[in-house]
DNA sequence: ATCTTACATTGACAATCATCAATTTGAGTA
DNA sequence: TACTCAAATTGATGATTGTCAATGTAAGAT
């Protein structure tokens, strides 16, 4: 018997939610954004984030695209690199499944 | 510029989570599990889900058993009838998100 | 025992996807 | 200008997936 619960979010949300589920859906794309996450700059580049992947520099840049395009990471190139970063949403949906865990934060207990 | 995190996660917690994420990203199968969570009794039926899909029975169905081998669904047949209600790992998913919201929560402002 | 009813399963098919090898783009360098 | 390097893009291919129609199963009803 499970808590009965408001849903609160509309149609839109979904769709959008939904996209998020299914680009992080992907152990490759979960991998890549983790390790975006856990570098010390906050952001990596495309030739720091493919060795550890085993695969193609190009299918990286590809699964590096889905996730910019779901809005979990944003793009910023200086001069021949891209850096990958976060977005807001992403480190949102990290933080709040505990999977990553904000360094400066601390709640209070009874939360 | 964002928060640096740490990550509290083992691969075989990914390789899960990464299960889940790709169960949730698809549009028919969110739908189904926020009806299953806002329906009155906090569980359904195949046929009170089938209808509002425009899918096939059997489409429904296999959606259903890709939740449940998630973890996000469990199913409990009573009679002819198969009941699926939220897993625990599914509410925690939906209320961390603000997807859902417990109906007899109410925290403190300040988290 | 036969017939419904609710659901699960199977087989088939089109569409999507992950991946690679190869090429292109674009920015700095000699 | 020509060259190099990082990343993006393209085209092809095999695998996975969402869907349906049809069939199977199992529990109650007649």
């Amino acid at each position: 018997m499970s808590t009965p619960v408001v849903l609160t979010k509309s149609p839109a949300d979904l769709s959008l939610i939904a996209t998020q589920f299914k680009a992080l859906g992907d152990s490759t794309r979960l991998e890549l954004i983790m390790s975006v996450a856990a570098s010390a700059t906050s952001e990596a580049c495309v030739c720091d984030l493919t060795p550890n992947t085993g695969l193609t520099q190009g299918t990286v840049s590809h699964h590096l695209r889905i996730l910019v395009e779901a809005g979990l990471l944003k793009r910023s190139q200086r001069g021949k690199w891209s850096y990958y970063s976060l977005t807001g949403a992403a480190h949102g949906i990290l933080t709040s499944l505990n999977i990553a865990i904000p360094l400066h934060l601390s709640k209070p207990a009874n939360c």
